[in-house]
DNA sequence: CCTACCGATCGGTAGG
DNA sequence: CCTACCGATCGGTAGG
């Protein structure tokens, strides 16, 4: 809070509100069809209001970005922190990613899935920050696996191996069940996981 | 060939030529990217030069669509049916996919995975020849995997689960290729597919 | 936060 | 296949 007529606070509110609803709409339209005209109808805002709140476009698409990830983190990471680190963790976080696809915490599925697919080719900072989102989930896998090793619980395997063959079951997952408007991809994604987890230690 | 003076024949020519291009700029820019605009640029045609040869934008979009289908089974399906159906084939089917996202047949890696991610919480027609492709891809795994568990070469394992991973793995390296520019995950997608395949009959 | 406006590009159409 | 043109929308900016 740097004044103290409230403009800054009323800002910080509506940058709050007017996000959720962006994120949405780049899970849907992609962050391309995530246009300052849109967000700003949706929003019942004018355009120059958009803009005031978030700056350009490449800005809001980076703050789109920035949002879904502390959804990510609140809704998938935190509460698998809460269990105990080893296989029991390990689990948690699978079974958190699958219920996240699944519920629909975000109306388009996974937000980085499709943000990832569409930036892929696309050369900038937005690209950049995606690619950085990728790493950090594998790198958030890769150490809970990691843990689990090391108190005995799991095998000592190829840690990168497994994250990536989780994470690609995952990810299958999500885009079967946009594809077929089925649940039977997640019932799949959890049989996949449990015999990559049915290793003896 | 309906006409004498060569006016459907010299478009024929046209749209196969200017086809390969919107197919790979719908890979890189996606398949909302592909504006008339910028293929007539591209293609040195004018915006109505476009419009004649494909009609609307979504008519172009599906005509990519059933172009990079084509592009799709020369590359990959056509090679894996001179081999001999069973285990033989089913890994030159996968060999042929890896190849087919590695090598960059299409700038951006693998078309129908960034137009499904692009297309899957867009309905239309559009979005419904994508699912369409997804589908077809599905079948032709399983059928491969069914030919081989008939020969007794593979297992009677649940085909559909068995074909879930495998394309969940092609297309996690293919997306981890993209984010990471490295061929690291084609490494992991081998290894991964030759422990899914490390079953005895 | 707003209205009013800018040049560029969008998907086309008219007419040849 | 072309030029010329259409209304709509794009990402903003100016000024308040």
């Amino acid at each position: 809070m740097t004044t103290v007529d409230g403009r800054r606070a009323r800002g910080d509110v509506s940058r709050a509100s007017v996000m959720r609803l962006a994120v949405d709409i780049a899970t849907v339209q992609g962050l391309e069809g995530l246009t300052i005209g849109t967000l700003a109808t949706g929003a019942n805002l004018s355009k120059s209001g958009i803009v005031s709140l978030f700056g350009t476009k490449e800005q809001l698409q980076l703050a789109a970005i920035e949002a879904a990830r502390q959804i990510f983190i609140d809704v998938v990471i935190h509460p698998a922190l809460q269990v105990a680190g080893g296989r029991a963790r390990l689990e948690a976080l699978l079974e958190n990613w699958i219920a996240y696809s699944e519920t629909r915490v975000f109306t388009g599925g996974c937000f980085f899935a499709a943000a990832a697919a569409e930036m892929a080719s696309k050369p900038g900072v937005v690209r950049d920050a995606i690619a950085q989102q990728h790493n950090e989930w594998d790198e958030v896998i890769r150490r809970v696996i990691t843990r689990a090793i090391d108190k005995g619980e799991l095998p000592p395997l190829d840690v990168a191996q497994l994250a990536y063959e989780m994470r690609s079951l995952l990810d299958g997952a999500n885009m079967d069940s946009l594809m077929g408007a089925s649940t039977a991809p997640y019932s799949r994604a959890r049989a996949g996981l449990r015999r990559l987890l049915a290793v003896e230690a």
